[in-house]
DNA sequence: TCTTTTACATACTAAGTAGTATGTTATGAT
DNA sequence: ATCATAACATACTACTTAGTATGTAAAAGA
């Protein structure tokens, strides 16, 4: 056939990516089916012929979406780096120069509707607790790799370690959000070299490639 | 004088405290008005007699009662230690393990606020900007104190401190909550203590003080 | 004591809200 | 070509929402 004027898969993704923009800027709870619908060409009801509920829009983008996010920016990027605890700053400090100046007070998707839904509904609990704890198990993969190669010290808990660096990423977006200031990024970028750089075997360079 | 029939202050504390109670476990966008006079034992009138708003309601939780919360719980008790720094991980310590169970899926209430409405409220963004920013000036003044006395490295920057400490401990009580799990308590509690003990001119010991 | 103002209470409204009922049309299988 | 089904579209509904209109009783002031 010359035009195809239905493409499931597409409109189907089409509805998360409009309806991640929408729950990031306004909140889960801010935003409507009306308003996502709106944004994007579809109507309602082809909106619930892929998603029976709004919450199931919901846990479809953190299964698929943020998941996907987490793993893109975080995770992946590592296995670039010979030495993991460098490659773990560089990306924080690549991240962060690179956040847009109009995400700054939107902060982190996961972490808002974590700290938005967690409580309210037990489905997104599960879920977001899937995705945070895979971003914390693939970054202690990375540590202990650091550690037989040499370049964290014998005595190092990665798993706590790995607990420390996740959480201080999604707590210094939290923080830049709150004040809406760039300026604690380097703050606390630099707080984060700090301490890796004590548990590093060898010292972590201060060259951070551009 | 017999028995007060109105007490107006009363009422809107007890409005400020179900509302914050109600924030607290459903979001600010998750609760109604009606939800909130629902279950305190005052009408609808009443309540937009004394705020004209939703929002209004909020604003004033912010203000009068996280900006109190804030200082009782981690500022006014670091008055009694000798060493700050002691204080500060001493707090933390004691307030974690008093934390309750069925507030650990709950989280902070200050960050929850913040990550829910910061974005989409610019009045509630400046008001818990100004709370956050308290509760960071008012560690580093407690940290200029440990470093004049003795407590703290000379070369420490005490506001990057501050920022440190209040994030990470912010970023602890999201973990927790995302999580689901009080492990990440200790394990994040012994993070925080290791990154001050680099910085203390004198070891700091639960036990032992200089 | 009388009057004004504050502190409530009740009933209502207009504008959303998630979800449904009921279509129609494209597409893939037979 | 036919037919079943998936992929939409439109119109509607039952309910909730923040906020208002209007009233009344308790205090405070004169």
């Amino acid at each position: 056939m010359a035009v195809r004027k239905r493409d499931p898969e597409k409109t189907r993704t089409h509805l998360l990516q409009v309806g991640f923009q929408e729950i990031y800027q306004n909140g889960f709870q801010g935003v409507s089916v009306d308003q996502i619908v709106g944004k994007s060409s579809v109507t309602k009801g082809a909106f619930f012929h892929y998603f029976p509920t709004k919450s199931d829009l919901g846990y479809a983008i953190v299964d698929e979406f943020l998941r996907e996010m987490i793993l893109e920016r975080w995770i992946r990027p590592l296995a670039a780096y010979p030495n993991p605890v460098q490659g773990i700053l560089n990306r924080f400090k690549k991240n962060i120069v690179a956040w847009p100046e109009e995400n700054l007070i939107r902060g982190c998707p996961l972490n808002n509707l974590s700290q938005e839904m967690s409580a309210v509904d037990p489905v997104f609990r599960e879920k977001l607790q899937v995705v945070m704890n895979l971003w914390i198990d693939e970054t202690e993969k990375y540590l202990k790799k650091a550690k037989t190669d040499g370049y964290l010290k014998k005595t190092v808990q990665t798993k706590q370690l790995a607990q420390f660096i996740v959480t201080l990423q999604e707590g210094t977006y939290a923080m830049a959000k709150t004040l809406g200031d760039r300026k604690v990024f380097d703050s606390l970028y630099g707080s984060l070299r700090a301490h890796l750089e004590i548990l590093s075997s060898s010292p972590t360079r201060d060259d951070v490639r551009e």
